[in-house]
DNA sequence: AATAATGTTTAGCATAGGCTAACTTATATG
DNA sequence: CATATAAGTTAGCCTATGCTAAACATTATT
């Protein structure tokens, strides 16, 4: 019988499946925000709204929004019409969302999903990954390295 | 240079990626439901609110809004104070979904990840995989099978 | 220095997805 | 069959994420 169709014992761990999707969900905005403000400072000095909106594919509006909330969670500094910054705990989360999107987007390459959609699935799957699995990933990649 | 910090010409195909990750946000609660709805009737022979409530752990008023927006979108169908029902179209997306709920799954089983994690990092996984992705899982597993 | 262009913020709106509490309907049991 | 329990629904609230349009600040240009 397939995994997933199995029955008793398993509506727990189901349920607590869709908790951490719904969690994962909350929390990737604010990795991927703060992944593409480092960006940003690294490639050109300063991230500013108008460049993370672009990037983000959304308008600039949403982007101040969005910078308010992680203002609040201490991620981000900002003051008026100024250039926005990272705080440590930002720039910690950044470095690990880099270091993990790098291992899956290596790791679809590697196991020989076109670049362009390793790309753009790498970005949706990241979030969803855990220590675990990224674990896996990398041992596979160190065994079939991408040329 | 790694892949995602590389200069020029991602910008148009990151912002792609991030509009993709947030309509298959709205999509994967719909495929979520269908799925389990159409588990519920395989297993027990009908569909109720409490138990997909249970399952996705979540409240029961909840479930009954979203099964509203499902309605309205053509993939349930329900009376009230009675079972839900797929339509056609519903059952064709828990099938799908099934479908590559379990070469995920499975997938990451082959990969060497343990049987739990796989559970649960396949459930959020599974949306934001394309076709191109699940191919090559797909081929991995025939070249790796699942014990 | 005045004005045009660009960039940032605010205000106000919409939708999705959660919740609790109160209410209604259906079912099961004494 | 009357009532207690269980199941489903409604109402009203909240937060996150998106949008547009209008206001405000900064910067660049004549």
């Amino acid at each position: 019988m397939s995994p997933i169709s199995k029955k008793g014992a398993s509506a727990k761990l189901r349920s607590q499946a869709f908790k951490r999707v719904r969690a994962d969900h909350s929390a990737e905005l604010a990795g991927d925000y703060v992944e593409m403000i480092a960006d940003l400072i690294d490639d050109r000095g300063e991230a500013r709204c108008t460049d993370l909106a672009m990037r983000l594919g959304v308008a600039n509006a949403t982007v101040v929004k969005t910078l308010k909330r992680l203002t609040d969670q201490g991620l981000v500094t900002q003051e008026p019409y100024r250039a926005i910054f990272l705080t440590g705990d930002g720039w910690k989360m950044a470095e690990d969302g880099k270091r993990r999107h790098q291992i899956v987007e290596n790791f679809l390459l590697a196991l020989g999903v076109p670049a362009d959609t390793a790309r753009i699935d790498s970005e949706g799957i990241e979030h969803h990954v855990s220590a675990d699995t990224l674990k896996a990933m990398a041992r596979f990649l160190s065994r079939n390295p991408t040329n």
